[in-house]
DNA sequence: GCGTGCGCGCAATAATCTTGCGTGCCCAAG
DNA sequence: CTTGGGCACGCAAGATTATTGCGCGCACGC
């Protein structure tokens, strides 16, 4: 682990989180470095494991979203590592959480239309070992899309 | 917009959605084309406005994810779309949702942690415009976390 | 059969990334 | 107060990668 981020740090991680296809010489007029050092830093986020990777992102609007709730059956570690083992091994799992409170996962599906998200929900969610109940809310409008996390 | 994507084309968009680090020589490699004719490929997606940008994925374990289902007080549009700007304004707000069913918005804040949340979720949910209710769900493990859509 | 358009590979050029080196700063030990 | 080590920086050379003009071949429609 890095000692601490300082404040250069923290501008240059928001701006990679934003985006991240600038240019090293960019990046460090932005934030007052010159390339290399800029560089530096960028390697060590990757070497600590705070930056995993990059991606680009695709258009949400041409996709359709569901937010999945549910709730298992049983509570037992077994139930839940298989009941996550087979919701992983799904292409059209976008998002999957494990959280607090009445229900035990969120499942973000990310389908091409109702086709394929009827079939998507049957196979992944409707089938899963030990499911008990589960709703769906389908995604209207896709306003903010992003992973951005603070780093402070 | 391109007439329609081949085979090619979705293999890469899936690439680029998992990894968008790789050189323009690897791409050509993985999906059987020259580095010029990916580059072009590229290009396209960029113009078509298919690909909006990269970015950089920073250790969501790091944070404190946030599932938010809010339900707002009247249903008139000049109600929403205060509701929306107020939401919209705040850095914390990684994702923001229309949704159909129940509730009317899904809100994932990522926070530094419980107190910093706690502090959001009074700024940004409770003290929002026309919020009638909301219910909050603490990420245990965020599981996948990805922004990865299907293209065909 | 014959143009036309489109996407390809190749190759030269431009841009960007990468890395070794020397410098200055800060902190801790003497 | 001085000295030495560690660390991050800027600079510049070299390597890698991206960019673009060019000519070719294939498919489609006339």
């Amino acid at each position: 682990m890095p000692k601490t981020l300082d404040d250069i740090d923290h501008r240059l991680l928001a701006l990679l989180q934003q985006d991240s296809g600038r240019t090293l010489a960019a990046l460090g007029d932005l934030v007052g470095l010159s390339p290399s050092a800029v560089q530096r830093r960028i390697d060590r986020y990757r070497e600590t494991g705070l930056l995993r990777r990059e991606i680009a992102v695709v258009d949400p609007s041409s996709a359709l979203l569901a937010v999945c709730l549910v709730t298992l059956d049983r509570e037992s570690p077994e139930s839940h590592r298989s009941f996550r083992e087979w919701v992983q091994a799904a292409p059209e799992v976008q998002q999957f959480y494990n959280v607090s409170g009445d229900h035990d996962y969120v499942v973000i599906l990310a389908t091409s239309g109702m086709a394929h998200h009827r079939e998507t929900a049957e196979r992944v969610i409707k089938n899963a070992p030990n499911l008990r109940r589960y709703s769906t809310m389908f995604v209207l409008d896709p306003i903010r899309t992003t992973l951005t996390v603070p780093t402070r």
